[in-house]
DNA sequence: TCATTTTGAAAAGAAGGCTTTCCACTATGG
DNA sequence: CCATAGTGGAAAGCCTTCTTTTCAAAATGA
């Protein structure tokens, strides 16, 4: 039997509309994540079909399986960006914190970069906080394990911090379970923020400010 | 045009298999709800069809729909029992303290009763926190509202604590969100533990432990 | 025994999503 | 200007699911 009797894509790399293939192809990507921000996080995962990303995304459905396996695949990949900026962001203001600062400055500093960048585009925090959330058993797999190695991260630094002498120091289940009351607790207070009538939220800065006291309460 | 043809389901009252038809009824129902809580317990609410869903329960598709418009509504069922069950648990638990008890009795009390109904069995645990959550936009609308009830409920056991001198007073936003972390700390918590290996678990008895001691430091 | 009610099962039609294939059009290099 | 690579859009085939309807068999009351 013949070969493909069509053309393979980006066979020949042939430069189009001034770029070549490499960079029409990322552009193609990146319009699809940026669909699916905006699909998943508004009208909600179940609710966006692919046709729907890919008409939003100026993009044809066939192109759409060159770049993901099925829409799961999508909604994993936008969720990954999300999470990586955010502990880019959280991982920048925490190093900029100095040495030896009293835990209420280190926690303000992560829960105001976290929450600012979730918040900044509420898109993001539905995605992250309720939309991947039971999509589907290889995205709830996916989801708790980037949860565990988030917990491990924040987990480290509260090592650091008793280290340091700036956080009192708790058997090992206690700090499990601190992390995990951040981690629930945080999640909570946003999507909470996120889900109120914009005429009935509390300012988010008293929001931050609750959850700044109620972490040096407990890191005494 | 002649009324149905057909003749309505219990029209006549007439007695089968040795029960009445509202018991008939009920016991589809139940049966109903038992294979949703196993399905969507189990295999996850996506992956859980009505035609799956009904043969599980030993019930005909036709039945289905005279209890639930659809597989939405059999969902938000099965929710509302858990958390009618989990709060008639958690309202048995703390009615029992015995006033003026020091906040760690308390919290202990609740948590315990809390943990251990949606731990029982841990499909409810798994309903609850992850299924439930971002199925469709009516189930998650519906999500937030319970849980703005059940915020409600704790923050008025968190008045009474104040005002009997166990717990210290707070501004209004605090108090707002000392609810939404015990909340989201429990839920995260809880779905922590469900969703790690058995062998790799920590005891149950740890996770309510430390619980209660980050309560007690938040509540001083 | 017999007419009737109730049942489970299955069929059938409608709808929608997934994935591949096709196609007319545009941009490109020569 | 032309052959061709590459494009977005449309559509077709396939499947699954939802929802309604039908039907034969079982159970009932008289």
């Amino acid at each position: 039997m013949p070969p493909k009797p069509q053309v393979s894509p980006l066979a020949s790399g042939r430069t189009y509309r001034g770029i070549g293939p490499a960079a029409r192809d990322a552009d193609r990507r990146a319009r699809l994540l940026a669909a699916g921000l905006d699909a998943f996080g508004t009208r909600g995962y179940p609710a966006s079909s692919i046709e729907a990303l890919c008409s939003a995304a100026g993009v044809s459905t066939r192109n759409f399986y060159d770049h993901f396996a099925n829409r799961e695949a999508l909604l994993i990949a936008v969720y990954d960006e999300i999470v990586t900026a955010a502990q880019a962001e959280l991982a920048s203001a925490l190093g900029a914190v100095v040495a030896g600062s009293p835990i209420a400055v280190w926690a303000r500093a992560g829960i105001e970069a976290f929450t600012g960048f979730m918040l900044e585009d509420p898109r993001r925090a539905r995605v992250n906080f309720i939309e991947v959330v039971g999509a589907s058993q290889a995205v709830e797999r996916h989801r708790r394990a980037v949860l565990g190695q988030f917990a491990a991260l924040l987990r480290a630094t509260v090592e650091a911090l008793i280290a340091s002498g700036q956080l009192s120091a708790r058997s090992g289940a206690v700090k499990h379970v601190q992390v995990a009351v951040l981690i629930g607790g945080v999640q909570e207070s946003i999507t909470d923020w996120v889900s109120t009538a914009e005429d009935e939220r509390m300012p988010l800065g008293d929001v931050v400010d609750a959850l700044v006291e109620i972490v040096v309460l407990v890191a005494n």
